[in-house]
DNA sequence: ATAGGGTTAG
């Protein structure tokens, strides 16, 4: 048997007794154990390897510096451990210590793959782009895992989509991560038709479909809300055989959430033979705002499926508890939180400041936001909002100047948030100091709702005119948010003309908004225009239209009472009405008259035909 | 020792 063998491999054949091969062929195969000589080092990498994927970062490090040497491999080592336990700055700085590290050992196209994961999760276009060029002066741009890293830093990071469309044209023969990695690119820069014509370029080209590059395609249908290719694509995934795989199923249910409906959602979702915790999170969040409670319910069953729930779980658990405005509910689950040490986590504390307010317990908010370690532009703008909806617009305006003190770099939200803040506590010239910063400091061009905010702001104060002459300079059509934000002026100062021309032109826009029957008519109504109140009211009934009921609901003793206007059903009813007069006296004893005029003529007071 | 896909907060 083994003579066999020597015999079969012509190239080991010894040409003499004691060349190289020989000794080890004979070592190998006639006495075992083999002995194989391995690097001083490989033993020590591969313990630190291990150390990080269990989590033990710094029995890794400790480890690591008690190496007698160290090559490349153990540098790598390193950084991609770092940077798998999502400590992207800790990679980074490994990567400076090895550059700087006085054995001098060169980084290879590991080191720089794994370095280029590190820029991508910090989103650091300046360190990246430094370790593009250090890649070259390397000469390890041959290495297709080193461009497709950096295609994948530069389309991650902001402003960098240019340069990531320039690696992927100078990859010569771009295989299907260079493919899948562009169009992830494209998707998650919010360009959905972008990532879907590279998915049909990467088709013309001859790729082959599979499941990474159809999940992300499906991801990409449903971020522009296209029925017709995610359906399409969705028919491709059953032909292909793909509907086994949960990270595929998984975005076809997000796809289903966001562009089909809930039931098709709810269907498919009950299809999946196979579910994972993203699978339950992409439902619960699907239901989060048109079905709170249904979101709830299908968090309490996830456990019985052994499922873990995780911060992604928990955020969306947490807006459901904010649209339902159970501050009950929201604290037991904010307890749970804590308990699986979440509470911690980014996305979660800024659910939570969201939710304390919306619930009406803003102090919460505060606590949860000046206890958090860092802050993003979500932490400040839900902080900002929250304020906003309490009436404290002079704080959440406060809270915009420290904001860009830190150092956090505010977007087009912050400025709506900042704005609208502007606009309920009447800080007009501040308002409108913030509108010019924003284009001219911060470069952010203005939309249909930003000009919305600005002709609130201006609306609000009585400066009517401003608002119409800012509508007529817009660079573009206005759309009904700016109408309406218009109309809604001519509404409270009275201006019947100009809210009749504001009102036709929302309806030329989107004949179906009932809000907008209902301002115009309460403006016809408050001018004593009788006729033309009855033809606006039968115009929207014709529309088949009804404006959704405003419902508040409050809490007494774990048992949640909703009611709309005019509500006549339920037997708590006599108490809010009783709690209503209670609160008119209140009103009337501080010297608050109110308007009665326009509200009087709301929909649901209006007796049935 | 090595790269790619899914869920997430205003």
């Amino acid at each position: 048997m083994i003579s066999r063998k020597l015999v079969n491999i012509p190239h080991l054949t010894p040409r003499t007794h004691n060349s190289t091969h020989y000794r080890t062929l004979n070592s190998s195969i006639l006495f075992s154990p083999p002995f194989v000589p391995k690097p001083p080092s490989f033993l020590a990498t591969n313990v630190i390897k291990s150390y990080f994927e269990t989590g033990l970062v710094r029995e890794a490090r400790t480890l690591f510096d008690e190496m007698p040497e160290r090559d490349v491999v153990a540098w790598s080592a390193m950084i991609n451990g770092f940077t798998s336990c999502n400590l992207h700055v800790n990679a980074w700085t490994m990567f400076r210590e090895m550059l700087r590290d006085e054995e001098d050992v060169k980084p290879n196209e590991y080191t720089f793959s794994s370095v280029l994961k590190a820029c991508k999760s910090m989103g650091s276009l300046s360190c990246g782009a430094l370790v593009h060029g250090l890649a070259l002066k390397h000469g390890v741009l041959g290495s297709i895992y080193v461009r497709n890293a950096l295609m994948d830093m530069y389309g991650m990071c902001c402003d960098g989509m240019d340069r990531a469309c320039a690696v992927f044209e100078e990859i010569g023969v771009k295989n299907s991560v260079s493919w899948t990695t562009l169009i992830a690119a494209y998707t998650h820069l919010g360009d959905g038709h972008g990532g879907l014509r590279v998915f049909r370029e990467m088709l013309l080209d001859g790729a082959e479909l599979n499941p990474f590059n159809v999940s992300i395609a499906i991801r990409a249908c449903s971020s522009i809300g296209s029925q017709a290719y995610g359906k399409q694509i969705h028919a491709t995934v059953f032909k292909r055989g793909f509907e086994s795989s949960i990270p595929v199923m998984n975005s076809v249910l997000d796809m289903y959430c966001r562009c089909i409906g809930l039931s098709e959602a709810d269907q498919c979702f009950h299809g999946m033979t196979e579910k994972d915790i993203i699978t339950w999170n992409t439902m619960i969040a699907g239901y989060e705002k048109s079905d709170p409670y249904e979101a709830l319910n299908l968090y309490s069953s996830l456990e019985f499926e052994g499922l873990t729930p995780n911060c992604f779980t928990f955020t969306s658990v947490i807006a459901a508890v904010a649209n339902m405005a159970v501050l009950g509910v929201g604290e037991q689950i904010h307890g749970g939180i804590i308990r699986r040490g979440h509470g911690d986590d980014l996305g979660v504390a800024n659910a939570l400041i969201d939710m304390y307010a919306k619930c009406g317990s803003i102090m919460n908010s505060c606590k949860i936001f000046n206890e958090m370690h860092d802050k993003n532009v979500v932490s400040w703008t839900s902080m900002m909002v929250g304020y906003g909806s309490h009436g404290h617009g002079k704080e959440a305006v406060d809270l915009f100047d420290k904001m860009v003190a830190s150092g956090v770099r505010p977007d087009r939200i912050v400025f709506v948030a900042v704005l609208n803040a502007c606009s309920h506590a009447g800080l007009v010239d501040e308002g409108l100091q913030y509108f010019k910063m924003m284009v001219h400091s911060y470069n952010i061009t203005p939309d249909q709702e930003i000009y919305g905010c600005i002709v609130d702001l201006l609306g609000r104060a009585g400066r009517v005119k401003e608002a119409y002459q800012l509508i007529e300079a817009m660079p573009f059509m206005p759309d009904e948010s700016v109408w309406g934000a218009f109309l809604g002026a001519c509404k409270a100062h009275k201006l019947a003309e100009l809210g009749k021309l504001a009102a036709s032109r929302v309806l030329d826009s989107r004949p179906s908004v009932a809000g907008t029957y209902l301002a115009l008519s309460s403006i016809y109504a408050a001018d004593g225009k009788w006729g033309d109140f009855a033809r606006i009211r039968k115009l929207l009934k014709g529309t088949g239209n009804k404006k959704e009921a405003g419902r508040s609901w409050i809490e007494v003793r774990n048992q949640t009472y909703s009611f709309v206007a005019g509500d006549k059903l339920g037997v708590h009813i006599v108490w809010v009405y009783e709690a209503i007069d209670m609160l008119g006296l209140h009103m009337k004893e501080a010297g608050y008259n109110p308007d009665l005029q326009c509200l009087i003529h709301d929909l649901e007071n209006e007796e049935p035909d």
